[in-house]
DNA sequence: GAGCTAAGCGGACCGTGGTCCGTATGGCTT
DNA sequence: AAGCCATACGGACCACGGTCCGCTTAGCTC
């Protein structure tokens, strides 16, 4: 990448952060990121794709952060706990992790809907399958890896809590109640 | 409504499904619709609100059938068969049910992740929370039928099959094994 | 440092969903 | 039959995501 891309970029970036922070996630257009950034539309398709792209990128840090803590961050969330255990606190970090980027995702998932593939949720399967397995829960545990990550959608989490008024306690005990269901045996 | 309202209602709905049926689902713009129709824009969106409400318009009387069917159909789907029994088939056709218009209600998704609540979701989490506590399942039925509803999920289905290449049959088998997890005691 | 080229840039342009408002008319009242 | 007005119409208009392509420039080569 050159130079100016790469100074492009972080001022993008840069810009979109400011935006979120001073007028919300729904002031996030392309078009207000480039003027913000003093530089042409076309410019933040080519380094970000498309608009999801951008809010996956601006995600990005705070990603890492979170898929390292259950990869390989400390119990009961990393290695060491036992696997039901793991499982359980997996959840609510993701359903807090959800939640704290709430307002962000949302503007990103019509998008997304499409990309159930995207990256993130691949990683979620693929933990929550091995954990399963680990727990010695047979069956069918890529699927059910799917059902249960269903759960920790951000578009329910948001549903649930402001339309339906549950709370984010409550949605995690659904959460730990799930997982002892399906892993019991 | 006024006579024309009406009929211009009914113009607009042949219209769109002659376009899904032509030149498939991808071609349903408003203004397809509307030129199709020989009306105004304006029209269509008076009628139906937006493109999902049009969409579900279109997609209404699939959706009563299928509604009826489990609410008030010949068992094991509809009442008479017991709980669990029941909440297996209607996995089944749900999941059917879905198949059969996925490409219409994956291009109304967009809108409708936002849609959390339209009404067949209201109608289906209604119906599994009910038969989860006529199971005699204790504990938070409604965020249970929340997240078991979760899995009966155009997009994932879609995902699933399409993407991941899993068959409707391994979906269904997978939604026994759910409900079967979920349901003992 | 001149020349070259791939990488990058930017903004005009397009399609689509959705809004708005001035105009037309169905159909009721008298 | 005439008058009235709520209802409905239609298309111009707007915002936004996304594409395209001719112009610019970083930075390597000689």
């Amino acid at each position: 990448m050159r130079a100016d891309a790469a100074r492009n970029r972080t001022r993008l970036l840069e810009a979109a952060a400011r935006l979120v922070a001073e007028r919300g996630a729904e002031c996030l257009t392309m078009e207000a990121v480039a003027a913000a950034a003093s530089v042409g539309k076309g410019t933040v398709f080519r380094r970000f794709g498309d608009r999801t792209g951008l809010i996956m990128a601006l995600l990005d840090r705070s990603e890492r952060l979170y898929q390292e803590s259950f990869l390989s961050g400390p119990p009961p969330l990393g290695p060491g706990a036992p696997p039901v255990r793991r499982l359980e606190a997996f959840g609510v970090a993701t359903l807090r992790h959800l939640a704290a980027h709430r307002e962000l995702l949302l503007t990103a998932e019509p998008e997304a809907c499409r990309r159930l593939d995207f990256a993130p949720r691949h990683a979620r399967i693929a933990h929550v399958t091995a954990l399963l397995r680990e727990a010695g829960v047979d069956g069918d545990t890529e699927l059910l890896a799917e059902a249960l990550v269903s759960y920790l959608d951000v578009a329910l989490l948001h549903h649930l809590t402001e339309r339906r008024g549950m709370s984010l306690d409550r949605l995690e005990a659904g959460w730990h109640d799930l997982v002892a269901r399906v892993t019991r045996d």
